[in-house]
DNA sequence: CTGTTAGCGCGTTCAA
DNA sequence: TTGAACGCGCTAACAG
């Protein structure tokens, strides 16, 4: 079997807790005292058990990490980027994938990080039981999503202001007829499309355009979706010329209904999406951006600061940039509009 | 805080023990008490510590997953498929993100799974010591890419045969010179660029074609690297007619590249890829589709029925099945080339 | 600076 | 069917 503490404290000639105290940094023990117990215990390929040690001192240096949909870009790149600063300082990521009802249900009720994480980071938007189901944990929370929440440190962005650049851009193109391929109006407690959907209508008003009701579709934030969404909104009895689409993944769905509709971008339609996703460039897509791995990071960040210096203040909300970048799906509308 | 054992014991009326069997559906409690234990635990919010039987028990009810760029769409979306079998079955997923070169010694050397999962699953090919490390953690193991090994399970596809159909396909179109955005070609122990480089040679030399070293550049795996590499194949002497690129992403960077030198994409020079990444459907791009999620929750599966039946027997290799979809990135060769 | 003692919260014998 | 005793491997508090 693999060495426990004891074989080593045997082989350096010392007791358990110097082993301990010298593999873990601590004061109070020689310098030659520790380069021989961590001799002996590379020798011996010696690991602490995780178990063990966070039994007896109750911490697990592990963090949780839940989130909807993995394979999505966002998440994924978001995960991606928390991961890599979180083992660099030596934590583990526990990760939950709670893209169905029943995965959530299941977690939220059984909570089985408890007393198995020192702190949780959420890619999810939770409503009010789960946000209090996450802070009787007792441990620091952050999350990349959604607007400020007790007991949580949210990093995020400015989703009307995001929102508002890419409709008032389309506004300023010319265009009247402006859809929009909004996300999920599900169950979920996502604030997100409704902050964007917002500034969408803010903007139509302040330019002086009465919303059409047709002219708006739910893409469910995915590819497929977005797709649904553009058919939905190319079959109106007046078609738009122009479409935010509240994700590039809906983005590039709604390009390529346009597409087997025959229709050509920008000429006949203008589409800008929001994310700044990977593959946005690819395609010449008109998007916000937002620094999607760099949100990732500095939650983890905040998390770990919060874990090593519990009494310092600590940001509730903080806020990273967004631009809008112009790429070749948006143009002025034609003349007489599409057909 | 949160409830003990011997709390649900004491307000049951009953010994720590038989709440222990009780609730891990042990025989030998009658079933009033059973029923009064769970009772009891639920209105207490009880959960047992993870930390304290996974030492008492040895078991840990942890999946270890190591993986290379979970950003990347093919990692997120195995990892999104294999999260779910393993939570749906009871199992917590410990991540490890193993991207870079530093992330991925301290891993191995270190190897902060020991003692602290039931099995690994792993996304990336492990060199000789990694699987060796790997193995020495006494738990069965899980691959998602690259042939067999031992004492892995490896769920993957027919790289060689993959690669060959999108080859043949570009010569059966009349293609001549036909180039190669490889995987990468650095330390990894990587078997799939090497087998999709060595079905290349094949059918070029099937069909009597003399293969040009300054046709094949590395792409990285990565958009930006499939760019980067399409960029210096155009700067060829005699650039390439058609493109076999190793992966979806980098071909899509080779379309960016193509974009850019306004060259037109199938016209001027076809493309073909590899993956159908959720995305190739939208640029219309040809490519060789394999079942990307369900390797992963076919690996989940086969690591599960390993921690249930230890003595059945196990697939050492299992293979998925490919296809070429055909889209609008390929076309036969206009009669002078490009230019 | 180092060793000894006493748990951390469970699961698992063994008796009853 | 149940309970008491023990130990999983480690860290923390206390001595020395």
């Amino acid at each position: 079997m693999t060495a426990r503490i004891t074989d080593v404290a045997r082989a350096a000639g010392v007791s358990a807790s110097t082993v301990s105290r010298a593999l873990r940094g601590r004061a109070g023990v020689s310098d030659e005292v520790r380069a021989q117990i961590a001799a002996v215990a590379a020798q011996l390929g010696y690991t602490a058990s995780r178990s063990a040690s966070s039994l007896a001192s109750g911490r697990t240096y592990t963090i949780g990490v839940v989130a909807p949909y993995i394979g999505r870009w966002f998440f994924g790149t978001v995960l991606d980027a928390a991961e890599q600063v979180f083992s660099a300082a030596g934590y583990d990521v526990l990760l939950y994938n709670l893209g169905s009802p029943e995965a959530r249900k299941r977690f939220f009720t059984k909570l089985p990080v408890r007393k198995r994480v020192d702190a949780v980071l959420s890619l999810l938007i939770p409503d009010e039981d789960e946000s209090a189901a996450l802070r009787s944990l007792g441990v620091p929370l952050a999350s990349t999503v959604g607007g400020p929440r007790p007991g949580f440190t949210v990093v995020g962005i400015d989703d009307r202001a995001g929102a508002e650049s890419a409709v008032r851009h389309l506004v300023n193109l010319g265009h009247r007829r402006i859809g929009m391929v909004s996300g999920a109006s599900g169950p979920l407690h996502w604030t997100t499309p409704v902050d964007r959907r917002t500034a969408y209508l803010h903007v139509l008003a302040e330019a002086g355009i009465e919303p059409d009701p047709a002219l708006v579709a739910d893409g469910d934030y995915t590819v497929d979706g977005g797709e649904r969404a553009m058919t939905e909104l190319l079959a109106a009895s007046r078609p738009p010329t122009a479409v935010f689409a509240q994700s590039d993944e809906m983005a590039m769905g709604a390009l390529r209904a346009l597409r087997r509709h025959r229709l050509r971008v920008p000429d006949d339609v203008s589409v800008v999406g929001f994310d700044d996703h990977e593959l946005a460039d690819v395609v010449g897509l008109t998007t916000v951006a937002q620094p999607v791995a760099g949100q990732g990071a500095e939650a983890a960040r905040l998390l770990l600061r919060q874990l090593d210096e519990p009494d310092a203040e600590q940001p509730g909300h903080v806020q990273m940039p967004i631009r809008l970048v112009l790429r070749e799906t948006t143009a002025p509308p034609r003349p007489r509009g599409p057909q």
